[in-house]
DNA sequence: TTGAAAGCGCTACCAT
DNA sequence: ATGGTAGCGCTTTCAA
């Protein structure tokens, strides 16, 4: 490591002040073009790069985020090629205005959240909390700048960041039913059912599955919901409680790696798609073009919703006036091979 | 954000002296113990957590490290759900001792790598760095502790985790040859051929291929070489390529991803996989076992990649004595439904 | 066992 | 247009 150079150095080679200097490196202050010019050059000389780390005890920002994740086990994310898109998002959106994304893979129960104030953060960025979780009490009791992505917090000073889950849901529902379909399974996630309101984004998404079923006037069914997880593991176990179903024609699944578990298994029953089942996924993955047949489902853009969010946040920290507190991004179904008539 | 209460508050409060508050914090100087258990009461009602960023401007370390991926670029990641995992691996492995890590998407080219001074990074994690790139030159320029992931850098003083990939891909092409196969297919990635020793991972496992061919008296002909990105859509084109090569009847292909593709244009080709071409990828994602038929792959635990790398990088920044500099995690190939006996 | 005080490198205010 | 200087909150000698 070579001996750290400092804006003493560069002053001295100057013949200037370190004020001078430092108005330099800010644009602050008049400094006549000679003096600029000049000691700009010195410091492109000299390799100079001044010390964050102190202008941050000076000036109290840091032009950190730290971007949370709730609990960053192998075994949750694993299954969730979703994030990284997310991350790039949030780092381009960053990159662009000289903030840098510390990761936080956290655990919900235990994290204190103290470095966020240790570091002094100047903000954070939530993935998936949801409404009474320890994670937003401790965010909110600090009073820090942050925007939620996919909690549905009911608080409308919040702000977030989510899709138009119910409208997604309901599209693809509704395609489901034009297609002739009139017994659907939903596969929502490994929650009780009762409590699904608690589940923001899980809760959107029934809701928008009802809204369609009410428009065509078929009776909800609580017996289609299939209470596993929305992993590749679940999806594959959901197949073999679909085929159980007798009447059931298709499911719609609130993931496409579910999607891709359910394809998977059906397959292995001998079941065709969409021959015997149709089958709508949530995500619109890279790889959801791939399987075979090709995945019908809901897209969104991942990686815009982490621009969102970044843009939002630091609006925020730099206290620019706040238009909107709530964004929902739009989604598309995209129809592709999974669906079709139901078998006559 | 409530008014910021630092050491002179905690010291006051305590009546003591903030040198005594601060040797309670680090454990150091000797403190009487009703001393100690008084401040830290004092502490704890506080709610005080000491700033960061005044201690690093003193002690001159960070406590934190940067990951650096290769340009982030949406188009680049989408298709390595890969990356989500090794990220997992390094965050975990930080968070147990007290570091942090910093993102950073960099573009190779312009790059200057002038976060890691500013922010004085206590070391950094490179992944994919190829020999004689910018980011390496910039990175041992500056004399920064730094672990190197599958990136097969000449230098032996380096630090680096990497897998077995000859030996892996070796197997690999064994147990191919070991069903029959005798003229194996290589998907070997974007690269002219004469300059396959400049990219560290496809060498080792293109030289890996030919151990195994050798081993067999097979001879080596470059024409089964498919030089189309280890991607998704590079994949599904390879195996267009794969049709129109006549005898070729498995084809061994450097990524899982790109295995997809091949089995998806395959199916739609109306090839069978085994029956008309086996299939081999690497990796073993974790959706590897879920397509159809299940890919046969040579495995390899990305968590423990990153967790490794972080060990050593931490070692290096303790200054504790360093027993390996390259360290090649182990690989295992997975024999799934994807392979079988050639077509007679 | 405890405290006083000197910085770490920078910004920003106030002089000149 | 430029410079002197007082901190930012902490660690770490050195003295008491």
């Amino acid at each position: 490591m070579k001996p750290d150079i400092n804006i003493v150095d560069v002053a001295q080679a100057a013949g200037v002040s370190i004020a001078t200097v430092s108005n330099v490196m800010n644009g602050k202050g008049r400094v006549s073009v000679a003096t600029r010019q000049k000691i700009e050059k010195i410091i492109a000389e000299l390799g100079y790069s001044p010390n964050l780390t102190a202008r941050n005890l000076k000036t109290k920002r840091s032009d950190l985020i730290g971007l949370v994740v709730p609990t960053m086990q192998p075994g949750r994310l694993q299954d969730n090629p979703f994030y990284w898109d997310l991350l790039a998002g949030v780092e381009e959106g960053a990159r662009d205005r000289k903030f840098h994304i510390i990761l936080a893979g956290i655990d919900e129960s235990t994290e204190t959240f103290s470095f966020v104030k240790e570091r002094r953060l100047d903000g954070v960025i939530v993935v998936g909390a949801n409404e009474g979780s320890q994670a937003v009490d401790r965010v909110l009791e600090m009073g820090l700048p942050a925007v939620f992505i996919d909690s549905y917090l009911a608080d409308p000073k919040l702000l977030q960041v989510y899709l138009e889950d119910r409208k997604g849901s309901c599209r693809a529902t509704r395609y489901l039913i034009e297609q002739g379909h009139r017994r659907i399974a939903l596969l929502i996630g490994d929650i009780p059912l009762e409590r699904i309101a608690y589940y923001g984004v899980l809760y959107e998404r029934w809701l928008g599955y009802r809204d369609a079923l009410d428009e065509a006037g078929i009776a909800y069914d609580p017996k289609l919901m299939i209470k596993l997880p929305t992993s590749l593991e679940g999806g594959y176990q959901a197949a073999d409680r679909l085929t159980e179903m007798g009447d059931v024609t298709a499911i719609f699944s609130f993931s496409d790696v579910s999607a891709m578990g359910l394809l998977k298994r059906l397959r292995e029953l001998g079941k065709g798609v969409p021959r015997d089942y149709s089958v709508v996924g949530f995500d619109n993955l890279f790889m959801s073009n791939y399987t075979s047949p090709s995945l019908t489902t809901v897209a969104q853009n991942i990686l815009e919703k982490g621009q969102e969010a970044v843009r939002m946040l630091l609006d925020q920290i730099d206290g620019n006036p706040i238009v909107k507190r709530q964004v929902a991004l739009p989604v598309e179904l995209i129809v592709r091979e999974t669906t079709g008539a139901p078998p006559v």
